[in-house]
RNA sequence: GUGAGCGUAGCUCAGUUGGUUAGAGCACCAGGUUGUGGCCCUGGGGGUCGUGGGUUCAAUUCCCAUCGCUCACCCCA
């Protein structure tokens, strides 16, 4: 018997009303925050992927579907769409013709990584990507889009975190002095951490182990290193959502895994679902659009994971889905006579 | 890629300290009953016990391998 690939599912009819309930609010949202829908394909040159994300990044180093075509062009399924969106922008002189284009999406990602609660080879997110403004204002309103989309969804269990990874000179700037603190200190830290310390030295703050939590500690952080900009920006964000009663937490180390982000970044995370509670990811890239080789323009986006959101639905019993009852039924009563139909 | 747990009927699951024809509920099929195709009654079909090998007189049960599922790690939505 041929089954599904690994990791892919089938969404049965069973399933499809709490689909259509989530995608019908998300349109409405989009709209009322006025986003314009856009719809790239799902599947690119490779090397969009590998330039957009980050060569060093799991995701590209190890997680995607990537394949020839019969015209030995290197193909990639799209494991996220910030890029693709990017691509399109650039291409499509989006740029030429409004100043700012906010833009949202839903559809399908593929990335090859082990299924477990909460995590997919193919799943679906919905996001949006704002570009041509450097207002933290819109950093903001990604956060608040996002959270208004879950709340909305009966979800309880939400903590908003935030943090700022400042411009790349800050950054590069702040892991030298990580790198200072953490010299004579490394011996103590774990393997894993040992080898974070030469590859990404940001990540030992997530490490869960104990050694490496107490040596972290006392570590210097990088928002305390930021520049005025980026400080004053993630100041901004923090007074709006206060203003609009969204609460937070500032998460020193929330560093993302990919390499396009600036400044803010955020996550939301739902403690219904397991350990993949990550429902909501996203930040600033200022940089990504001129990186991909469009006109200098500054972004910022965030994109969630379907699947996880209906996941912490379910389990926190959140939906009030309509029954599934049909509305007229009609019957022969006689099956000499042909049915007639009159309006 | 690493680790742990689990693979028995279409579905949910019993069961076997190794021993005759492997069970239940639901679903399905047929008949009966009935002014619905519902309820009820009777009967029936359906399983290479994930797959391959090993140990044994004998394996669904024990051992090994393999595939699949689930959860967790890494990382992420």
């Amino acid at each position: 018997m041929i089954k599904a690939i690994t990791g892919t599912k089938d969404i049965l009819p069973v399933d499809i009303s709490k689909w259509h309930y989530l995608e019908k609010l998300l349109r409405e949202t989009f709209q009322f925050f006025n986003y314009k829908e856009i719809r790239t394909p799902i599947f690119e040159e490779t090397a969009l992927f590998a330039r957009g994300i980050g060569e060093e990044t799991d995701i590209v180093s190890k997680e995607m579907y990537t394949f020839k075509d019969r015209s030995e062009t290197s193909i990639t399924l799209r494991p996220e769409n910030t890029a693709g969106v990017v691509r399109s922008f650039i291409e499509q002189s989006l740029g030429a013709q409004q100043s700012l284009n906010k833009l949202y999406y839903i559809g399908p990602m593929f990335r090859q990584e082990r299924p477990q609660a909460g995590r997919l080879r193919q799943f679906h997110q919905f996001g949006a990507e704002v570009l041509g403004s450097t207002s933290p204002l819109l950093d903001a309103e990604m956060i608040q889009v996002a959270y208004h989309i879950l709340k909305n969804l009966g979800l309880k269990n939400l903590v908003v975190k935030i943090n700022s990874l400042g411009i790349p000179e800050v950054r590069e700037n702040y892991k030298n002095i990580l790198r200072d603190y953490l010299k004579d200190k490394k011996d103590n830290l774990s393997e894993e951490s040992r080898k974070r310390f030469e590859t990404n030295i940001l990540r030992i703050f997530d490490s869960k182990i104990e050694v490496d939590q107490t040596i972290m500690k006392n570590a210097p952080l990088l928002i305390d290193y930021l520049d005025e900009e980026s400080k004053n920006d993630f100041e901004v964000v923090k007074n709006y959502l206060a203003k609009v009663g969204i609460p937070f937490e500032v998460d020193p180390a929330l560093v993302r895994g990919l390499d396009y982000y600036t400044k803010t970044t955020f996550e939301i995370v739902s403690g219904s679902v397991g350990a993949q509670s990550a429902l909501c990811g996203g930040g600033r890239y200022d940089l990504l659009v001129e990186e991909l080789g469009g006109k200098a323009t500054p972004g910022v986006g965030f994109a969630a994971g379907m699947e996880r959101i209906l996941l912490a639905c379910e389990n926190e019993k959140s939906l009030n889905l309509p029954q599934d009852s049909i509305d007229v039924y009609l019957i022969r009563v006689d099956s000499k006579e042909p049915l007639k139909c009159e309006s």
